[in-house]
DNA sequence: ACAAACTCTTGACTTGATCCAGTATTATGT
DNA sequence: ACATAATACTGGATCAAGTCAAGAGTTTGT
């Protein structure tokens, strides 16, 4: 049921090592980068070109299986928890992003006092501070 | 008062043509490009190059006498609007971007539910959707 | 007008990501 | 199992946004 190759077939996406590998790459470190899961994959499965990655990940995201997301001034992060419409925190000293419950409820959680006549489909919510540890280091 | 020379010097910056240009350049087109603003500065006097346009906006953006906003995907945008906490609506098609009154209040606008220890200091609020030109289009 | 402090220009460089053409792998029908 | 078509992967070039650093040029305060 949960298991990564059946996952692919049910949303009819071959399945091939590079795929099954960034899968779990991104369920065993959340909020990683490309880079970060490419390492990851690669002491996996030995080696997986950058593309490969970068392919894998778009199309995950692509049919809803990770997200990503894309803190401003640093590389997108990717994460397995998808479909609750959860928000983040991200620390400006270290990077450190944790996930943070939608006080509201369902996409989009939020509505614009004025939508100025757009269909909103998504309310992209980042909450930036300093994180417990580098508060302690200050 | 609002004289841009006088708000540079009240701030303790030198004043040059290229300040002055990027200052007139954010003014005049919200939610512009680095890119764009350095066409704009340079329409006006003549020339300026990449580097001084991305410091002009760094220290204004740092002294608090224009904003910055990094919308996933593409390229900073700049703004003379700055202390009432606007949001921000884009749209996904062509990126056309409008502002959105905060429907809270002060900054941080929002409480995360469950802080994890964060000191938060911004609520970075960004809606995505379709603009009214891209709905009829579609 | 002078010196000190600061800014601007130029060109190389970095990072994150995408494009492309050729090769290899996977899935499908017999 | 095998041939074939569809699809994915690789390696290298390329791109866009932004940063770095050194020398030339301005601005400011006296
Ligand atoms: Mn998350
Ligand atoms: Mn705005
Ligand atoms: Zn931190
Ligand atoms: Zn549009």
């Amino acid at each position: 049921m949960t298991d990564p190759a059946d996952l692919l077939r049910k949303h009819g996406l071959p399945i091939t090592a590079q795929r099954l590998g960034v899968l779990r790459a991104v369920a065993a470190r959340p909020h990683a980068t490309a880079d970060a899961i490419a390492e990851d994959v690669r002491s996996g499965i030995g080696s997986i070109s950058r593309q490969a990655v970068y392919n894998a990940l778009g199309m995950l995201a692509g049919k809803g299986l990770i997200r990503r997301i894309q803190p401003s001034g640093s590389a997108a992060l990717y994460e397995d928890r998808v479909g609750d419409n959860h928000h983040h925190l991200i620390c400006r000293t270290c990077g450190t992003t944790a996930d943070v419950d939608c006080a509201v409820g369902k996409a989009p959680c939020l509505s614009a006092s004025n939508n100025a006549g757009f269909r909103i489909d998504e309310a992209e919510v980042i909450y930036w501070g300093t994180c417990p540890d580098c508060l302690t280091k200050a």
